[in-house]
RNA sequence: UGGGGUGUAGCCAAGCGGUAAGGCACGGGACUUUGACUCCCGCACGCGUAGGUUCAAAUCCUGCCACCCCAGCCA
């Protein structure tokens, strides 16, 4: 922080009840009065990150930065029979790409185990922490009901001197995986089971991706996470709302332990939902392990690199975070609230380009045969220092079949016979008629353009309603298109009675082949993304090769066309 | 049943004793060489509910109701 301009927590524009807690801690006389906001990501390297921890990264490293603060990235690495490096890299490429950096604080929880086995000594000593030999299923028997208190362990009351030895012993591997553990001793008689003597150390023998077999006891996260935020100065630690009944032990590990170089405090706020997805890690991987989607980053998938392969854009996303609030109220977003965010970006900065999914050719009859002329179409109306390209123009053209009808439905005003409509900066033409085949399958459709009306423009000022998309059948490339929609048919697929594998949606893929694209895009490179006019925005996904482009469409326009 | 939370429109969400912001969705209109974008208009006599305090209550008090989380040696 600049030392000559006081940093005043007023001037802070508050966003939500986080940023009020925060200023009240920062006033005078405040808890952290004085004192740089550091926040903190803890993520468990256990799996990919979905949209529901954008929310948590967008807050914590959001928070810190509204607040000239710091945010550090943290794995919280305290269950090796879980977690995995493949994870690590992964979600630092993801939190990079929603463009946040934790600078040089990047920790691992295991690397605090030392310290946390010098103050777990320090419990023991004062009488506050014992070594307990129940076996996990004598200790779900002996907790208690809701409305009854836990009768005490055996060992509840063990000297200090004993406890010790035996976790030292512990941690020197002489006893099997499940033998011990090390328990705090707070209250029996909590209505809150986290504090009913939680266990803060089992034994466990599994490699863990970092400290290898140095190890065979490994900390709880109740005892772990407040140890980890004191130890790096965190002030503010916020997390979600289940952790709710979990701060008292959080405040309790902090007040009992001496020589801790900071006091955080937790915050909870509620996770996110969206409708018509799920975001729990275990669902998410039974998507991925039963071959439902393709992989974590099928573009259905509404983890990050899903989305990123979908087309969704950081800014997007970031976007969509900071504006559906932040509160304690369990909610679920509207997917079109996300979908309405993309579009926003999008249509500011996605070039234009035309492209025909359903293809059906228009014959201009009246256009000469082997002429061509090109047209230079603007790039992004939103945007005119984009510029223009050319595009070439001939007798023959694809048109999506959508536009066409050969007996046209009510306020219908695109191609059919005897109706003008324009050729996108082009040409007006008027539809002359249609080709059929014997079983009446639609073979081309024909028109005849006006000579005068070159740039689309009628010369005589007639009102022209309709204006369509084209491609050049002679220039067109190829492309394979794939359409996405909801991965569930039903809005809340996580809802509690019902297997959400039984909703999943028949039409949540579509793959188009054949598909109709104007020449400018051969040799583009992913991430090129592109709204293909009237159609929707479109990226090039990560399969697509130059030979071979294979295009996703990350959201449809909107189409307030009803028949 | 004990403990911890939360109830403002279809979905998010402001509001902090002075008479219900905003966004999404939806409906209507204007504009339009994208049925897009943009722009207008509409959308809670009502804030879970019943009482109470007050000149005045979504905001304060009391009771009730509903929903979410907790009995891992997961995080």
């Amino acid at each position: 922080m600049d030392s000559t301009t006081p940093f005043d927590p007023d001037r802070i524009e508050t966003t939500h009840f986080i940023d009020e807690i925060i200023k009240e801690d920062l006033r005078e006389g405040g808890r952290t009065a004085g004192k740089q906001v550091h926040t903190r990501f803890p993520p468990e390297p256990n799996g990919y990150l979905h949209i529901g921890h954008a929310k948590a990264i967008v807050i914590d490293f959001g928070t810190a930065e509204r607040f000239s603060g710091l945010c550090n990235l943290r794995m919280d690495d305290t269950n090796p029979s879980k977690e995995d490096v493949e994870y690590v890299d992964s979600i630092r490429e993801d939190i990079r790409w929603l463009g946040y950096d934790w600078g040089d604080r990047f920790y691992y929880a295991s690397d605090y185990f030392p310290e946390m086995y010098e103050l777990a000594c320090q419990l023991i000593r004062k009488g506050l922490a014992y070594v307990c030999a129940l076996t996990a299923e004598q200790m779900r028997e002996t907790r208690g009901t809701l409305p009854t208190p836990a009768t005490p362990s055996p060992w509840r009351d063990r000297p200090a001197a004993e406890s010790l030895d035996l976790f030292a012993r512990m941690k020197a591997g002489e006893f099997p995986d499940g033998a011990l553990t090390l328990r705090a001793r707070i209250d029996l008689a909590s209505g809150n089971f986290n504090m009913r003597d939680p266990v803060l150390y089992r034994i466990l023998r599994a490699r863990h991706h970092r400290t290898g077999d140095q190890w065979c006891i490994y900390p709880m996260y109740d005892y772990a996470h407040p140890i980890e935020d004191a130890l790096e100065g965190i002030t503010h630690s916020l997390c979600s709302l289940e952790f709710e009944d979990h701060r008292p032990l959080y405040d309790w590990v902090i007040d009992n332990l001496d020589g801790l170089p900071s006091r955080p405090r937790q915050i909870e706020f509620a996770r996110l939902g969206i409708n018509y997805t799920v975001m729990s890690k275990r669902k998410l991987r039974l998507l991925v392990e039963t071959g439902r989607v393709s992989g974590w980053d099928d573009p259905r998938m509404p983890t990050l690199c899903g989305l990123r392969r979908r087309g969704y854009t950081p800014a997007s996303i970031r976007s969509f975070i900071e504006r559906i609030g932040v509160s304690k109220v369990n909610s679920t977003v509207d997917f079109a609230f996300l979908e309405h965010c993309l579009r926003e970006d999008l249509n500011q900065n996605a070039r234009r380009i035309m492209g025909v999914l359903h293809p059906v050719k228009l014959v201009i009859t009246n256009y000469p045969e082997g002429k061509s002329e090109t047209f230079a179409v603007e790039n992004n109306p939103e945007q005119p220092q984009d510029g223009t390209r050319e595009v070439t123009f001939s007798r023959t053209l694809w048109i999506d079949a959508d536009d066409f009808m050969e007996e046209p439905a009510k306020k219908y005003f695109r191609l059919f016979p005897g109706n003008e409509v324009r050729l996108k900066t082009a040409y007006i033409v008027r539809c002359t008629g249609c080709r059929r085949d014997a079983n009446g399958n639609l073979l081309e459709v024909t028109a005849e353009y006006d000579p005068e009306s070159r740039g689309g423009n009628a010369p005589d000022g007639r009102r022209i309603k309709g204006t369509i998309h084209w491609v050049d059948a002679q220039t067109a490339v190829e492309a394979e298109v794939r359409l996405y929609d909801n991965l569930f048919n039903v809005a809340d697929p996580d809802a509690a009675e019902r297997n959400f594998l039984d909703h999943l949606s028949p039409d949540s893929l579509v793959t188009l082949q054949g598909c109709k694209i104007e020449a400018a895009v051969a040799g583009m490179q992913v991430p090129a993304a592109f709204q293909f006019l009237r159609l929707g925005y479109f990226c090039l996904d990560k399969d697509s090769r130059p030979d071979r482009l294979i295009f996703n469409r990350s959201v449809s326009l909107k189409d307030s066309y009803r028949t």
